[in-house]
DNA sequence: AGGTACTGTGGGAGCGCTCCCACAAGTGAT
DNA sequence: ATCACTTGTGGGAGCGCTCCCACAGTACCT
């Protein structure tokens, strides 16, 4: 005998009623340990807590969950078109860190994919419901509507990236300013002297930035900004590659490229292999993101990382604290978290 | 006015019981109509559904779970410290097979991370609390606990590679065989007629079949299968570049190597490199699971690809059955499902 | 002495659903 | 006419919790 027979009658699984009859108490004394609340005494508690153990007993989510009000959920909401986001680090990095941090938590974390018109549909079922208590909302665009349903619905949303420097949403994301003036630096400091950019969608907030960031670092190191040295891609390996083809038609004396994506700085080497372009020694080129790409790309490619652990455990926090102080994201005028991680320039061979 | 006000007196969510007032039905017939039970004529289904469409009623889903004792959700259980299993396409394609094929399902899907001990430790309670119908489980080792412990709890369960050739669960995974055979065949076929293989952790299932489909493909060509030919790698980079280093030593005349993984094709690439022979010229390389890796590589890395997605969807498939037939796996000699899904060989540079 | 506050506790009510029994009404065999 | 089903329907009971009110007990003022 293992101690399976001290269960209820039925068999199934211990209630709250069966450990308050099993410790001598009631029905609200047990909730309230185990829900945490400093008003039981000590030795109640203790008993309390002896005949959980005892009886194995586990809270039943949905029971409180009706009860409450609340779900303990929490949802990450992956506007799945994108598969470019999906793949790579970035995604399962974040994902790390959400776990990680959600391990110390009752919550649950469920994942829902908003890709299609039918999955946004049922998306929008799924909070109508009330079925989370938060959402995580990873790489939104400036058009997307999600943010505004969800601010109706008065659900704690956070964002993986600020839509606009004017965000009033919760937000968490990369110094991408910070991380792409670092990479000018680097290229200034190897003394390069014509250092292009390829940047990404410049409808992504996070991609203006790092225009801006590659600016800053020309500036501050006294070169002038030549803006044709600025050229739009749109994150995949064929913008890299056709940008870099015309960047260096226009200046074929150009030494250096930053590329605001290690995907795109991967097509932007199939063009300067192309036209035979040797990196690091014709043309410096640096990445962003660090990912798997860049470190099996050939030279190996010096990258912007992002904390992308980081990122995802930031997310966490900054949602549980909204949900926690119950205050629904999109209150007029609220000063709401928004947290910015430092970006770190791993040097590979390819500057 | 834009209808908000149709909704209940006290602002909240429309009930059931709102839904039947309206309707003017009982309370029973709404849930008969909700659950899609043949036991209501087209007149009442027509008036409930109306209301239902009017007051925008949308089920409490913990209220469902308390009565009905089911949870509407699985769980994707994620042995994390397996890092390299959780970047790469394979983790997010699966996911996406996964995501596509529950979006026309009522369940909703909660990623729980079983890496550490303490992980494991709360999805022990997580399982224990069935808070779950069913669970997927991918990448699990043949000494992995958890498989028993889902079988004791009775809770329908689908892995993601059998753990032995005598799996009693149901699984869902490529075939290893055929696709190992179907790299040889074309080494082969290309008149390659030394071919060894850099194998993956043998105490992995899979990494085994995809021995014995290497094994096959010489045999079934007349080749004599040397094996010495065969060395193992774990995996890794590291190990790729190992085996490739030690099998050159012994076999400098060989013209082909067929990888268990990209990862370890990429460590073989950079031990061949180091020696001085040329990819394909010299020798030839396949890799498996066509990762970005393989699409990356120079030259590009012909490989084995597995249809990821399609093996998402199918555990989903598998799982949902056996939660549909209540049948606890593990039920004792009980047949259970699995797949077989079938891979293909994209064919790039480096043969 | 009588207030006025706590602190700790028990237990009723109710969360929104599903399950199931009861029952009305119709159908067809006896 | 009676019985035996079937079909459609209403509504009670109850799932396992949390919330909150009531109340006993103790402590510290007036």
């Amino acid at each position: 005998m293992t101690g399976h027979g001290t269960r209820g009658r039925s068999g199934g699984r211990p209630t709250l009623e069966e450990v308050a009859a099993r410790a001598g108490v009631g029905r609200g004394t047990v909730s309230r340990v185990i829900n945490g609340s400093p008003r039981v005494s000590e030795a109640t508690r203790a008993a309390v807590e002896a005949a959980v153990a005892e009886l194995g007993y586990v809270p039943n989510t949905a029971a409180r969950a009706l009860a409450a009000n609340r779900t303990n959920a929490i949802a990450l909401v992956v506007p799945e078109p994108e598969t470019r986001f999906f793949a790579e680090p970035y995604f399962s990095g974040m994902l790390h860190g959400v776990g990680a941090e959600l391990a110390d938590t009752e919550m649950q974390l469920l994942l829902i994919f908003a890709g299609s018109a039918r999955e946004r549909q049922r998306l929008a079922q799924y909070l109508a419901a009330h079925r989370v208590d938060g959402v995580l909302l990873v790489s939104v665009h400036a058009d997307d509507p999600l943010p505004d349903l969800l601010d109706q619905l008065e659900i704690p949303t956070v964002i993986s990236g600020r839509r606009s420097a004017e965000e009033t949403l919760p937000a968490v994301e990369a110094d991408n300013f910070a991380g792409a003036r670092s990479a000018v630096r680097h290229l200034v400091a190897r003394g390069r002297t014509t250092i292009a950019h390829i940047a990404g969608r410049l409808e992504i907030y996070g991609a203006q930035c790092r225009v801006d960031g590659y600016r800053a670092g020309l500036e501050e190191a006294g070169h002038a900004v030549d803006e044709d040295l600025i050229v739009p891609g749109d994150f995949t390996e064929e913008g890299g590659r056709r940008a870099m083809t015309r960047l260096l038609e226009h200046h074929p004396d150009l030494d250096a490229v930053f590329a605001a994506s290690d995907v795109m700085a991967a097509g932007a080497r199939q063009a300067l292999r192309a036209l035979n372009r040797r990196i690091p020694e014709d043309v410096a080129l640096i990445g962003f993101d660090d990912s798997a790409i860049a470190r099996h790309m050939d030279p190996p490619l010096t990258s912007v990382r992002q904390p992308i652990e980081e990122m995802g455990r930031a997310m966490i926090d900054v949602l549980l604290a909204e949900i926690a102080e119950r205050r629904p994201t999109g209150v007029r005028g609220a000063v709401h978290r928004q947290v910015l991680l430092p970006t770190e320039l791993v040097e590979r061979a390819s500057s």
